[in-house]
DNA sequence: CAAAGTTTTGACTGCTTGGTAAAGTTTGAC
DNA sequence: GTCAAACTTTACCAAGCAGTCAAAACTTTG
């Protein structure tokens, strides 16, 4: 029997996108499958169909998220001026930031648990692409158009700044006294951490 | 009757201490008081007469991480020369991220979580020594000793750089094919945010 | 319509949760 | 030793948890 796809992928992703937000605030652990399917529109054991465990659900929410961070981290070597490249880079991840915060929460709360559910995926999907951008960095140093410095690291804070606007939005929103992060915000945020990375890049003239 | 406090406390801090680990791994509604409790060698009714409730033993936890991170903010207009006011405060919070991460994970965690239960002692006791640090910044900045950026935006992104390095541990280990973080790992990282926030600050020639 | 498939629901199990009330035990001051 | 306070344990509660099994309802296709 051919099944009428359309309608089943959707039911998928409005419960992925219930998960997401649930998970985002109470973790593993912490989120319940009856909420969730609640907050989807249908019964726990609905959910079950479509998601035999909880552990499914949980590990589908992360392959979505890191699937759209893969892409953008391949990115980088794309063209060849370093400038261009990084200011790409931090604007991608600041837009993944800004569009589905809460994928961001989700796979952060997971690492700071210490991946006990995640770490396979990490290892064999990430480290790859990263050891890729950082071979690009070192060429780039070698041609002397930026300052070698240790660029795995590099890359670590540019991932812990730029997602902290998604992680960290609502403690940055009670001390700048508003609701929420508005565009503004993200703006000066994304020009401050350019400003950072590429003027800590400068090849010539050291700091200090 | 006088009580012997010394016993007290010592209980005290131990069931804190234990807290702290479970909270950072599985977070408010994911840990539980039994966990804590056994982990800390007593009973969960037992626990429950030293902290009345799981939400009083959370906040007492949040409580005492954020007093020592306040110590280490105050501290930043300390002396008048900006670099070494910012060194030294980026080794200080990088020094917490060593010795103390999972404080930081439990807060990271509450932060991410919205800060439902939280979000009163940040804004009451984070915000005014935040205000006061960005105010040095203007009047260096006035000075014409560093550039003028958001400064407020600045020591976000100082936190969330450090911070990473006690909440996303585990992430970057695996990414380095290491255990764990070692002294050097955490040597490399301080000096390369130190570069780039140093970088991102000089007052004369702008980047790009 | 009827049969084969897909989807939804109901009943149930076994377990853990935070919290209360009360009884019992240890401790230290006098 | 006495007595009260500090501490610990036992018993209990109502609620929520993930997951299994089988029956029922609905859809689609011959």
């Amino acid at each position: 029997m051919r099944p009428p796809r359309a309608a089943r992928v959707e039911k998928e992703q409005a419960i992925l996108r219930e998960a997401e937000t649930q998970f985002a605030r109470f973790g593993f652990e912490g989120a319940s499958l009856e909420n969730i399917a609640a907050a989807a529109g249908i019964s726990r054991h609905n959910l079950l169909y479509y998601f035999p465990s909880k552990d499914t659900l949980y590990r589908r929410v992360l392959d979505d998220v890191m699937t759209q961070w893969l892409e953008g981290m391949g990115a980088l070597a794309v063209g060849d001026d370093p400038a261009a490249a990084l200011r790409r880079y931090i604007g991608a991840k600041m837009q993944s930031s800004r569009d589905r915060p809460d994928g961001s929460r989700v796979f952060t709360k997971e690492v700071i648990a210490g991946a006990p559910r995640y770490a396979d995926a990490i290892t064999q999907r990430v480290l790859p692409v990263l050891a890729t951008d950082v071979r690009v960095f070192d060429r780039w140093a070698r041609q002397g158009r930026i300052k070698k410095v240790n660029f795995t690291h590099l890359m670590f804070v540019i991932w812990a700044a730029t997602q902290a606007y998604a992680d960290l939005a609502p403690q940055f929103a009670l001390l700048l006294g508003k609701p929420a992060l508005d565009a503004a915000d993200f703006d000066a945020a994304q020009a401050l951490i350019e400003r950072l990375v590429l003027g800590g890049l400068q090849p010539r003239e050291a700091t200090g």
